[in-house]
RNA sequence: GGCCCCAUCGUCUAGCCCGGUCUAGGACGACAGGUUUUCAUCCUGUUAACUUGGGUUCGAAUCCCAAUGGGGUCACCA
């Protein structure tokens, strides 16, 4: 069988990390069996839409590699009148009505108890089109990511608005007639999907055709409150942590943990190497927790595992234009190890490309550094030729290793933690660290 | 409140479906030690969990029920 499946986002802002996470796994679920995996915008809420957003969302998608083989908006196939024609049928088939009852908006306390809309027995001939709900039936299908079955009692299922009065269908609806005619085999989707499940049930056998599976992934939690992210609190979108330096292939490994695990609970996981391990078995049932420690684990492990000529584009925004790239290909290797962030380049190989600050010096620095002034004159020019010299002057004098080359460091770097002293003044040059330690002593 | 989902170390989880091999394994974190003239990286070790109560059974983390706790949802929004 192949598998298709999609991404059904609506253009309303930046791209959640929730959403990235479905996207991912719609992705790979569908690419494990070579199948086809769909993006399809849903805008069917005009009032919602976002100007730019669906450029931007198609521009982080492609950030992350999650390249789609079919594109659809449903702004464009309403207007081919698929969707109205849906509703109509359903109208005719008894299963759905018209009403022209006032809109009704969320209840200001959350609860609404109406299951039965009071038009749905007027024969009404236009207006809004909703579900008719049928009573004392049990609604069920199997959840494919929580391997179960689920089910509802009918009578607690309200009579869904399918079309709105001004023709537009509600995600009930579009989503189902798409997914119906797009072939979707599985309909992978939120968690908040879960309790309005029945109505798509409902609809998909009314509208007919091959049923495609559904599957609902877990919420995830945030780290403080524990409830589902709040954009209010929490950062959640993936331009977030895009712009604070972390890596695309670290965020997408992190989230693909953050309900799913495989059997032998390895971690690491390129893309490709997801798609082919990817196994639907290994989707969570519990809720998790955003926690960024691991993140930052696997953006070090990332980092890590980049030659210094792949990070080389990447920290090039980071530094001066007049940096060189010869130049950046020396430093890399001294910082990578030392950042968990991208950005946390910038300020740790500063001292490189800008004057380190002044620092105050003790009057034993100002005599280490005085000594170290002559030797870095002298000595070979060399990793060998500077340690050693220095060393065994340190040791003639009577001093420790340690504060001696904290005044060093510091007068060099401008720093008290800095890459290895050692190969940054070669980089940086004789001339150059012999002119740092002259403007303090 | 109704309905639905969920429940193993601080966190992500393996084990659960097919009860015994689980004195419950891995990873992250934390802590300690080693390497390092700093800080990291890297290596080694320590820490720490089956929500509770009933059942079923010779035997339950694993099956059943209940309680408790957590989450979600209840729009002509998706």
């Amino acid at each position: 069988m192949t598998i298709r499946t999609r991404f059904a986002p609506s253009p309303t802002g930046f791209l959640h990390i929730g959403s990235l996470r479905t996207a991912l796994y719609a992705y790979v679920l569908a690419k494990h069996s070579g199948g086809d995996f769909i993006l399809r915008i849903e805008d069917t809420d005009q009032k919602r839409e976002v100007e730019g957003a669906l450029q931007s969302l198609q521009d982080v998608l492609h950030k992350f590699g999650l390249q789609w083989d079919e594109f659809y908006i449903q702004s464009a196939r309403h207007q081919t009148g698929i969707y109205q024609q849906a509703a109509e049928k359903l109208v005719k088939d008894g299963h759905a009505f018209y009403c022209q009852c006032p809109a009704r908006n969320a209840q200001s306390d959350g609860y609404s108890t109406l299951m039965r809309d009071p038009c749905r027995d007027l024969g009404l001939t236009k207006g809004a089109i909703k579900l008719r709900v049928p009573d004392n039936e049990t609604i069920s299908y199997h959840d494919f990511a929580h391997r179960k079955e689920i089910s509802w009692s009918s009578n607690q299922v309200y009579d869904a608005t399918l079309l709105k009065s001004d023709t537009f269908p509600t995600y009930a609806l579009a989503a189902m007639v798409d997914d119906l005619d797009m072939k979707v085999t599985h309909i992978l989707r939120g968690h908040d999907w879960l309790p309005s499940t029945p109505i798509h049930l409902l609809v998909l056998r009314y509208l007919g055709g091959e049923q495609p599976q559904i599957g609902h992934l877990t919420d995830i939690l945030s780290s403080t409150t524990g409830k589902k992210l709040s954009k209010r609190r929490d950062s959640v979108f993936c331009e977030q942590y895009l712009e604070q330096g972390y890596l695309p292939e670290a965020i997408l490994n992190f989230v693909a943990l953050l309900g799913w695990a495989p059997k032998d609970n390895r971690e690491l996981y390129t893309l490709p190497e997801l798609v082919e391990h990817f196994d639907a078995q290994g989707f969570q049932d519990a809720n998790p927790r955003f926690f960024l420690d691991k993140l930052n684990w696997f953006n070090g492990q990332y980092l890590r595992r980049k030659s210094d000529a792949e990070l080389l584009p990447l920290v090039r925004p980071l530094v001066p234009n007049s940096v060189n790239d010869e130049l950046l290909l020396q430093i890399i290797p001294l910082v990578k190890t030392r950042i968990t962030l991208l950005s946390e380049f910038k300020n740790l190989a500063e001292f490189f490309f800008t004057e380190p600050k002044p620092s105050s010096f003790t009057p034993e620095d100002l005599a280490y550094l005085k000594m170290a002034y002559e030797i870095l004159t002298t000595c070979d020019w060399t990793k060998e030729g500077i340690e050693s010299n220095l060393v065994s002057q340190v040791k003639d004098h009577g001093w420790k290793n340690t504060p001696f080359f904290a005044a060093l460091r510091l007068a060099v770097t401008g720093k008290p933690v800095s890459p290895p002293l050692t190969e940054s003044m070669l980089i940086l040059g004789r001339d150059l660290i012999l002119e740092r330690l002259q403007k303090v002593l």
